[in-house]
DNA sequence: GTAAAGAATTAGACACGGTCCAATCCTTTG
DNA sequence: CAAAGGATTGGACCGTGTCTAATTCTTTAC
């Protein structure tokens, strides 16, 4: 469990980390993707950086965003048709996804045992494994 | 494995287990889906419904697709941001999914051991459980 | 300090998957 | 055969995400 505290200091020195210019910009989008609990997709990550003053325009979060997956400082994680969440935590880990609402939470992968993966065919690696628990209200 | 051939009247069956009126279209896309391997997406189903004469509209396929989803008839695949897949097989089990090629593979759920889910918060049930293996070609 | 070069940001147009709606076209039933 | 309900349709529309050309910011070299 990290307990850093997610002070505009430390994103400068995370971004530099991860090989990227740290400008006003970055440095709001990091903040806002780190200091916040849970997974944001891009539209929450606008509205949370130009919240006070608009500063960052759409296509710069989306560049950022993919500037961020590119040099691995976040991940995506596909679970809606219709937007991309986008995961400060790069540590390995699963998700559960209430359909109902939208909301998703961390699944520590010490806790799963997945056995059993059949053989990759030749000329493939594994990029990564997703488990997604989808749940819902039991009402 | 299923070895049945995916004859319209088939479809026609399978349509009226799953208390669906059979259409001419309904059995054409169940058709399309059923008979082709693999994993398709709304756009390839009216490719192929519409690939002799258009017969199809595109509203048709989405309505459509969304009713075989709603009466559990087929399962969808929720793995590119870009768009949904469509798997006529019902049947727990997971996937491969080249995202080089966009090629989804089925992973038998026998194969597969997967131990350590944490509880459930209370008032929540699990509507399924997702396994992605995300693979590349390794050159 | 300043000019030039390169990097980052921007507004707005655009692409595309998917939904919505009102009008039309079947079917079925009486 | 008429009426009613269901299914289908074209086309407008919406939201997420991309592209582009122009502008601004930062860095470097002098």
């Amino acid at each position: 469990m990290r307990t850093t505290k997610y002070t505009r200091d430390n994103m400068v020195e995370l971004l530099r980390q991860h090989g990227i210019n740290p400008t006003h910009q970055r440095i709001e989008i990091a903040h806002a993707l780190f200091s916040h609990p849970g997974h944001l997709c891009a539209d929450q990550v606008m509205g949370i950086t130009n919240a006070k003053h608009s500063e960052t325009s759409k296509a710069t979060v989306y560049n950022t965003l993919n500037l961020f997956l590119d040099k691995k400082m976040i991940r995506e994680v596909i679970v809606d048709p219709s937007k991309v969440f986008y995961d400060p935590n790069t540590y390995p880990h699963h998700h559960f996804y209430n359909t109902a609402t939208g909301e998703l939470t961390d699944i520590d992968v010490e806790d799963i045992g997945l056995t059993g993966l059949p053989q990759l065919p030749p000329g493939l690696v594994t990029e990564g494994v997703d488990i997604i628990v989808r749940v819902r209200p039991s009402a």
